[in-house]
DNA sequence: CTGAAAGCGCTAACAC
DNA sequence: GTGTTAGCGCTTTCAG
């Protein structure tokens, strides 16, 4: 086995107390005691068995990040603020791929459970029921879903459809389409939401079409759908998605943004790695992914409902009005 | 605290080495028992506790990954295959990300080394002295790097140049240029040599630029010093960078397969994610991942230099050939 | 087949 | 300030 405690205690002529305390408490051991007990220990390459710290203090330095694909862009993003603000508060992250499977979730939150000091579930894929299952396993925070009454770290992109329906219809946009993804997103809702409250207002008709799947094909499949609609505009459920639909139109020969204007999610990496304009609705994800250890780490007491809001961005790339009638106020 | 063992066993009435071995060597005790004890714990919802079970075992069941970056398709897509091979055996995955900052790479590989049967090291940015540092620590496998005699994964990227090499050639192109990635990157260097290899092979001249930063910036940097150079072709060191070269391309009026073809690195869902005619040279990230969990895995006897070459291959999207004039054979 | 007991490496009272 | 000791939750001899 590796170098352990005892070895460090014995070559530094001192108790294993006196070496944890030297780790732990350094201002409870005597300078020297302390210096010596350190250099040796750094000749030694001991390092102390942080799992083994675990059992005793019930806090492992540890913080476990569930995601549905760490694949997805958005994913990577969060799961890199998760790691960032981890390393901050000297923990490391726990990662599992749940593979977009409810069940697989579930498992990988009992794999961790006891090796972590709390679980970020990103987007989890799972029902209610299932979700209320896990609670007590292990303290858990929600990252873009709010349930079972666990703290949530939530993205505002009611707001961001606001924006992007108040652009469009700015300019001139009277008929768009939604294309909404998987129909189990909690997102996916509350986008909707924004959606139907801020048409009306902004006078814009809004065609709502799928569930899609949330991929570059998804995208494909959509546009002829909106493309029968006759909307002047549509607004992808993500980058992905909004990618797929810039291919298809460009098949089509339909011009982007002049015959049709593309509003994406998500991801702003991904839209400045495509040349065509696509504004973009922008995702604080590596924010969120920070934001939810933050809420792991402060939790001593389980504050009911504890949610945060992050703002979303428009980002417009494109501002070319359609080529219908734009309506004029005529008083 | 949540349930223990001792709970199971004293529900179950039964002492706690039956409850340990009915989990852990079931075909050990009575069916009966087995079946009691094993009802028993679901119903109390008793999870074994791995840390405390890898303390006395000493493995741990769980595997270390350390990649530069997360947020970096080609290390995500590496983070997917291992933590889905990781899960085949029961494994769970400890992530770091570096950040690309080879002193936080020897820090994380510290602190995980304890909790993890086992680390990938992806990409490694530190030099050989460093690396043979950590050698002892940990189980180490090498990914995309080989290095201090330690088990690696590579991709053979230097037959991807000369498959990307020899296409470019038979279409006639005679100068081409290889835009590099950071300086220190070992796959870098091989393929460099791959490209030193192929060049004279298929009579075409390589014009050597960079290092670049991997980034869409240094493609757009990198198109500029390319485009003075007279070259017909570009080789950019990954997706990221050639779609860098595209928009750059775009900006610049060169018209893209006409007057400038691109070929990439990577990334194999990026380049389906632009509707620019972008040539890839696929890498099977997920595979190396995979590949180098099993390595893990099996690595009973440390076999001395043990490395493992995943195959490469062109995938062509756009085959014009360049303006100049195409040499045709007289004989 | 099952139980009792001895630790794995570490921290946290409790003494000195 | 420092040493001693009792476990954390689990596996694993060693006896029955």
């Amino acid at each position: 086995m590796a170098v352990t405690i005892h070895h460090v205690a014995r070559a530094a002529e001192v108790s294993v107390s006196t070496v944890s305390r030297a780790f732990t408490v350094p201002e409870m051991v005597h300078p020297q005691t302390r210096r010596k007990v350190l250099q040796v220990a750094e000749e030694l390459g001991y390092q102390p068995n942080r799992a083994a710290r675990g059992l005793v203090t019930g806090r492992t330095g540890n913080i476990g990040v569930v995601v549905p694909d760490v694949a997805n862009p958005f994913f990577s993003a969060v799961l890199k603020g998760c790691a960032a603000r981890a390393r901050e508060a000297r923990h490391v992250v726990f990662l599992a791929d749940a593979a977009e499977d409810p069940r697989v979730e579930a498992e990988v939150v009992g794999a961790m459970a006891k090796q972590v000091d709390g679980i970020v579930l990103c987007s989890p894929r799972e029902d209610s029921a299932q979700l209320d299952r896990l609670v007590g396993i292990a303290p858990l925070v929600l990252l873009n879903r709010a349930d079972s009454g666990l703290p949530a770290v939530l993205m505002d992109s009611a707001d961001g459809v606001r924006q992007a329906v108040e652009h469009l219809g700015a300019l001139g946009h009277r008929r768009i389409a939604h294309l909404s993804g998987p129909a189990s997103s909690w997102a996916g809702e509350h986008r909707l939401r924004g959606l139907r409250a801020a048409a009306p207002a902004c006078d814009v008709e809004a065609v709502e079409l799928g569930p899609f799947p949330p991929t570059f094909q998804g995208g494909i499949q959509a546009t002829d759908l909106a493309l029968a609609r006759g909307v002047t505009a549509v607004l992808a459920f993500n980058d992905l998605m909004a990618i797929g639909v810039l291919n298809r139109l460009a098949a089509r020969g339909v011009s982007v943004p002049e015959e049709m204007s593309v509003v994406g999610f998500d991801d702003i990496e991904m839209s400045s790695m495509t040349t065509q304009p696509l504004t973009t609705v922008r995702m604080p994800m590596e924010a969120a992914g920070r934001t939810a250890v933050d809420l792991l780490l402060d939790e001593q007491q389980p504050g009911p409902q504890l949610q945060r809001w992050l703002p979303t961005q428009l980002i417009v790339r494109s501002t070319t009005a359609p080529r219908m009638p734009v309506p004029v106020a005529t008083r």
